[in-house]
DNA sequence: TGAATCATGTAAACAGTTACATGATTGG
DNA sequence: CCAATCATGTAACTGTTTACATGATTCA
């Protein structure tokens, strides 16, 4: 067992538990829905969170152990035949408590989008002007892509019918999609007029 | 001196240069405007590329070295009296080489927005309904001084008449900043209704 | 007098990814 | 028969941040 540090501390006194990790806050949000094992809740991420927050499947298996040693979660060994056991971690009190916490409490931290297209548009004047258009386009049908799939889950919460009420807050954030891909895709627009009109 | 890895191979047969980091790339993309120190190129990184690529101050210091080992920067030691030798760093040839091939070939990585704003919005159920309004009212208002920072640079570049044609690039990207900001504050306003609507 | 600016950097921690390892079961 | 799915994890590395260290100068 490595170093392990679930508190900060200034002075042994006032000794506070550590704040989460994105990906501890995340995992401790989808077991307050429902308990789950590590490969069924990357699985959930995959389908449901991947536009927002979709950490590596390795990084899932090793934050669990982790809540289970800050006592957020609780492991059942769940036996198999013909695979190895599964490990199912359900939500503890203090879990579900962490997670109010972090949710309710946390900082506002301002978003640090590591997005490198801006930064090359920003340079652009160091590329060939064919090659600034083509990234734009590029970025531009990747959004469409993306603003393709957003759309199809849409359509399917709305299908739902009166039963879509469990996706009433999943439903502000791919909103949230939308309007962010349909903003880039005019912008984009706009964009490609302006430097096909001066290279094109 | 740790290890340094400038090559990445497969086969010592066929070596190939180590793609660059974000900030490296960021730093020789100001550098391929003018030469600077770190400390200088900080204070460039805050006044103008904050909002896409911020890397700490002590990163700055860590990364220059590296671009003078991989041959892609020079360095000139300015004799200073009263504060510490000035390091100013010049991009070479073989630097705006690694620049350019950043820029044109790189792959487009799909953006990944670290911004646990929405990971909480999309837990909201396990919130109090308050709480919920606070965080969406939080963003808005943080959304609100963005945008009036970045409406200040658009009216300074505006202002700069017909001289404002070496911000040709930076201001796409500004533009985009002050469409996503636009875009999230209606998408705030929506969604503050609807949640206010249910319980307000 | 004391805060901000100029100027450099190191050491350690952190949060995450990639690559690797294993192996039965199920579906086309 | 082969790919995909189910199921777990470790080891090494990476890119970056935080905290620390130092000290003169300038401005209010």
């Amino acid at each position: 067992m490595a170093r392990e540090r679930s508190w900060t501390a200034s002075s042994p006194a006032e000794r506070v538990p550590a704040p989460l990790t994105t990906t501890e806050a995340a995992l401790l949000g989808l077991l307050s829905r429902s308990s789950g094992s590590g490969y069924e809740l990357s699985k959930r991420i995959e389908r449901g969170l991947a536009f927002i927050w979709a950490p590596a499947r390795s990084g899932v298996y090793a934050v669990l152990p982790r809540l289970v040693a800050k006592g957020y979660a609780s492991r059942e060994d769940v036996p198999q035949t013909g695979r190895p056991d599964k490990q199912v971690y359900r939500l503890t009190r203090r879990g579900r408590a962490a997670l109010r916490e972090w949710l309710e409490e946390g900082p506002l931290e301002s978003e640090v989008s590591k997005n490198p297209f801006l930064l090359k548009l920003f340079f652009g004047a160091e590329m060939r002007p064919e090659a600034v258009i083509e990234l734009v386009r590029a970025r531009k049908r990747e959004a469409e892509e993306t603003l393709a799939r957003l759309r199809a889950i849409d359509r399917e919460i709305l299908a739902l019918g009166p039963d879509r009420e469990k996706e009433y807050f999943n439903y502000f954030t791919l909103k949230w999609g939308l309007e962010y891909y349909r903003a880039l895709i005019r912008w984009a627009d706009a964009t490609l007029s302006e430097l096909e009109n001066r290279f094109g």
